[in-house]
DNA sequence: CGCCTGATTAGACCAGTCGTCTATAAGGGG
DNA sequence: CCCCTTATAGACGACTGGTCTAATCAGGCG
C-alpha cells in the first residue's frame, strides 16, 4: 500500500550518487549517463522518477536542504550548551567540513547557486526557499542566545536577528566560495574570526576548535 | 609587422562576446558555437586563437581580471575623496551593478567560481590570483583610509589590512551568490551594513547612494 | 604573373547529450 | 490463471559537444 519505500529505494540512491557527483562537477558539466552508471541504475527507470533532468535538478536540492535543516536543528539544539555556543559549533562545523575535500560533504547551495539560478527559474526557486529557511533558524538561534544572555546586549544595535542571521550567512557562502577557490582554510578562518566580531564576541572564546560536548 | 592588432581583433571579439554568454549561462553551459555564431566567427577559427575550450575560458578570466582591477584602480584613486569614501563608493558600485540583471556586467569571479574551480585546475589558479590581487588593493586602499583618519583607529583592532579586506571581499562574494538566487538588492544591502559595521562607520554615513563627484 | 609560405577558415568527425520509445519483468488482486 | 499497474531495460533519435585535418586565402618575392 505505501508504495514510496519501494520506490524510493532506487530514486534516493540516484539522489545520492547524484549528490556526490554533481556536488563535484557542477550541474551542467554532469550526464545523466554518469550518474546513473555509478549508481547501477538504468536510465529508463530515471524517467520514471523524474520527468526531466531539470526536474531532477529540484528534487536533489530539495532532498539536500532537508538533510542539512535536520542536522542543522540538531546541531542548533545540542544539550549542555548555551545558544551561542551552539551557533559557534555550527560555524566551526561549517569551516571544518568545507576546507578539506570531502566529496560527499560539499554544500550544494555553494555549488550550484551561481551555475543554476540563471539555468532553471524551478531550481533557483528551491534555493531561495532552502537557504531562507536556513537564515530564519540561525535567525531563531540567535534570538535565543540574546535572550539567554550568552551574547553581548550591544549585539542586537546592528539590527533584528534576521538581518543579523542573513549577513553572516552570506558570509560564509562567500567564505566557502573562495575557499574552492583557494583550496585552503584560510577564507574560512577569516570568516569565523569575522563572526566573532559580528556578534560582538571575544575572539578567544575557545570553540574555535571543534569539540564533542564534555 | 605588429600583427596582434589584427589578430586580437577577432580573438578580441570572441573574448567579449564569450564573456556576455558565459557570465550569463556558465561555462559548461554554453558550447563555442553559440559563442562563435554570436561573435560571427566561423567556428574553425577558434582553434587557431585558442588551444582549448579551457585554454579559452583562461584567456576569459584573465581579460576580465585585468579589465575589472583597473576599473577598480580607477574608482579607489577618484579625485576629491577620503580613501573611505572611495572604498564605499568601491562597495556602493558592487551593489548597483550586481543587483539588476545587465548581462554584461556580471562579476565572472561570482558566476564562474564554484563552476570551474573543481573543473579545471588551470582556471582555478587565475581566478585565485585575480581575487587576490583586489583583496591587496582593497587592503592597500584601508590602509592608507587609516593613515589619512578616514577610517576609525578602532578598525586596526581586529587585525592586518589584508584580513580585514578579504573578509570584506568575501562578504561581498556572498552576498551576490545571495542576490543571484533572490534576484533582489536584499542581500547586497545586508553586505553594505555589514561593511559598515565591519569599519566601525556611522551607518548614516551617506554615500549610501552612489554619486558622481560634484 | 606564378609560386610559396603562413595565417585563416570550412567542415568532417565521433563521442556524448537529453529524452523517447518499445519490450520485458515483477507483483499482487480478482 | 489472467490482468494490470509499476518498474526495469536499453536501443534509438535528433542533436550538440569539442577537436582536428584539409582546403582556402592573402600577400610578399622572384
Amino acid at each position: 500500500m505505501n508504495m514510496t519505500p519501494v520506490t524510493g529505494d532506487v530514486r534516493q540512491r540516484i539522489l545520492n550518487t547524484g549528490q556526490v557527483i554533481i556536488g563535484g562537477k557542477g550541474f551542467s558539466a554532469v550526464g545523466l549517463n554518469e550518474i546513473l552508471k555509478a549508481a547501477e541504475v538504468p536510465k529508463g527507470s530515471f524517467y520514471h522518477y523524474f520527468s526531466s533532468k531539470e526536474a531532477f535538478g529540484e528534487a536533489l536540492l530539495e532532498d539536500y536542504f532537508s538533510d542539512y535543516l535536520a542536522q542543522t536543528e540538531e546541531r542548533l539544539t545540542q544539550p549542555g550548551a548555551s545558544h551561542a555556543e551552539r551557533l559557534l559549533s555550527y560555524w566551526a562545523h561549517w569551516r571544518d567540513t568545507q576546507h578539506h575535500c570531502d566529496p560527499s560533504g560539499k554544500c550544494l547551495a555553494v555549488k550550484l547557486a551561481a551555475e543554476v539560478s540563471d539555468l532553471s527559474e524551478r531550481m533557483r526557486r528551491v534555493l531561495q526557499h532552502g537557504t531562507e529557511r536556513i537564515i530564519a533558524r540561525l535567525a531563531q538561534s540567535i534570538e535565543a542566545a540574546a535572550a539567554d544572555g550568552s551574547l553581548p546586549q550591544s549585539v542586537n544595535i546592528h539590527g533584528s536577528a534576521l538581518e543579523l542571521a542573513t549577513t553572516l550567512y552570506q558570509l560564509w557562502l562567500g567564505a566557502s566560495l573562495r575557499a574552492k577557490i583557494t583550496r585552503d582554510r584560510v577564507p574560512l578562518d577569516a570568516a569565523l574570526k569575522a563572526t566573532y566580531a559580528l556578534l560582538n564576541l571575544d575572539p578567544n572564546l575557545s570553540l574555535t576548535q571543534e569539540r564533542t560536548q564534555s
